[in-house]
RNA sequence: GGGCCUGUAGCUCAGCUGGAAGAGCACCUGGCUUUUAACCAGGUGGUCCGGGGUUCGAAUCCCCGCAGGCCCGCCA
């Protein structure tokens, strides 16, 4: 059975064809969107104009009608007026426009009695037909799942992630003003990898027909991004769709947004400069000092603080004197599993089950146990360390960054270790990259890098609690019919 | 993977101690020359998520499934 609006209006349709009214033209000059108009009033006044936009509301008052018009969320009232507009044109927008649809009009702007902001039209055309009744503002879309499957409806009905939405698109415009203005470049690595890398992650496999090899999606753009510095470039980033096959929840998504930035002659502390000011200098460029988050406040204009994992781990009695044993049963107690005992490992994920929840300030947890990534430097005064930092905010991480390893045979060593973590049944543990082995081999400079999840980062900025409220069209079930 | 919750008109929701499917808005018809959630009068509209069961009788109770949300587990 057709819905009963789909039915009316798919025959109003017919009868405007019927009567040479095409519902679809396929154009409808204007001479200024509704913003510029309602941003420059007064200057506007009394001015002929063309506009256009979907109708939201239309009112018909006996002889008169109001319509409010939308377009690229800015509203303007259309003023209808039997005697200006003529009868003709009068009683088609009577007969055959509706709420939803989109309009042209042409008038004067002028201000209502009741002081709205207004064209007054002279003449009216229907530019698109919508087949089925909007829904109230008023009363939005609550559905979440509606809201996630039709988007639009969600963009159209409910305010709040329009605007957000709109944010998050400035999120990343700012973030390329601010890497540009740094003189860094922005690139572009492949999505399709015969190898994976940059990442503990379980990928997504597919095939190359063309070469009938299985490929991976990324997983991460680092190992490519580190060649080009071996290419000789020294700033370089891309912001890039990354995939990982896990779970879905409130702060993951399978394919998510991702910036990575190398810099060559740089370490981990100029990253973490260079990631704090990127942060705050996106916050105020959105006019955003303080955000709620998870109940509790987050100030974006205070300094990062920097804490060493290892003390922070202290904090919670885990320290150097704490021997395997011991560590061993809290790993238990955490039912945290590993494929084989190691101590650095351990560490991380102690860290991460202990302590990350309670990092909800901005702060770089800094100087990782050394296997928790194959892909970073040994730390300068540690060698049981690596110059690693994480960016923890709202409890989340939020950017991890490395001094990178630029040591070919270090590195291959790393893979090996790597290699024997996944025969050992660590799905997640890195593949062995030999071309990216073989690029170090030539020589990168010393580098520093980081990646910062971009839609973690909008969650925080606009205090989002679901990573779904921040990606347009989060990954759902398919829906059968 | 485990627990809790949700699914009824186009939208928002009520009905859920079993007994004739409802409201507001939207939509249609009529009225109205300053409305803006317009108003007034009348009207149309339902696979009560799907399947099975209990019962004289199920939107309501039971079972299975689907989809979604939250929490936990797992995971960047």
């Amino acid at each position: 059975m057709e819905r009963k609006d789909f039915v009316y209006r798919t025959e109003l349709v017919k009868k405007l064809r019927e009567e040479g009214v095409e519902p679809y033209p396929h154009s409808a000059k204007i001479t200024h969107e509704i913003g510029d108009i309602v941003d420059r009033s007064e200057e506007f006044m009394g001015k002929k104009v063309a506009v256009a936009g979907r109708i939201y509301g239309l009112r018909f008052h006996g002889k008169l009608a109001f319509a409010t018009l939308r377009s690229n969320g800015r509203d303007i009232q259309g003023f209808f007026r039997y005697d200006v507009l003529g009868e003709k044109k009068y009683k088609f927008l009577k007969k055959y426009v509706q709420r939803g649809d989109f309009i042209w009009l042409h008038g004067e702007v002028i201000r209502t009695k009741r002081g709205e902001l207004s064209v007054l039209a002279d003449d009216v055309r229907l530019i698109s037909k919508s087949l089925y009744d909007l829904p109230h503002e008023w009363f939005g879309i609550g559905d979440v799942e509606t809201r996630y499957r039709q988007r639009y409806l969600d963009l159209l009905l409910n305010r709040e992630p329009f605007e957000l939405f709109w944010k998050r698109a400035k999120i990343v415009e700012e973030m390329r003003r601010f890497l540009w203005s740094r003189g860094f470049l922005e690139m572009e690595t492949p999505v399709l990898q015969p190898v994976y890398g940059g990442a503990n992650a379980k990928p997504f496999k597919t095939h190359v027909n063309a070469l009938d090899r299985d490929y991976y999606l990324r997983i991460s753009d680092e190992l490519y991004l580190k060649r080009l510095i071996v290419g000789g470039y020294t700033k370089v980033f891309e912001i890039s769709k990354d995939f990982r096959n896990e779970d879905i929840d409130t702060t993951h998504n399978p394919e998510f947004t991702m910036i990575e930035a190398y810099w060559a002659y740089a370490d981990y502390n100029d990253m973490m400069d260079l990631t704090e000011e990127m942060i705050k200098s996106i916050a105020k460029a959105l006019g955003i000092e303080k955000v709620n988050f998870r109940g509790k406040e987050i100030d974006f204009t205070k300094p990062f603080r920097r804490e060493k994992m290892l003390d922070l781990l202290a904090k919670r009695g885990i320290t150097k004197e704490t021997d395997d044993e011991e560590i061993k049963t809290m790993l238990e107690e955490y039912n945290i599993k590993l494929p084989r005992y190691e101590r650095g490992l351990a560490l991380g994920k102690l860290f991460e089950r202990v302590c990350e929840a309670d990092l909800h300030e901005p702060v770089f947890v800094i100087d990782h146990p050394k296997e928790t990534t194959p892909l970073c430097k040994l730390h300068r005064n540690d060698p049981d360390l690596v110059e690693r930092f994480e960016l923890y905010v709202g409890g989340m991480e939020l950017a991890n960054g490395y001094t990178e390893l630029n040591d070919p045979m270090l590195q291959e060593k790393f893979f090996k270790d790597e290699t024997e973590r996944r025969t050992l049944g660590d799905e997640e543990a890195h593949q062995y990259d030999a071309d990216f082995v073989e690029a170090l081999r030539w020589g990168m400079p010393p580098t520093g890098g980081v990646g910062i999840g971009v839609d973690r980062l909008t969650m925080l900025l606009t205090g989002q609690e679901s990573i779904k409220e921040v990606i347009l069209f989060p990954m759902l079930a398919p829906k059968e019919e």
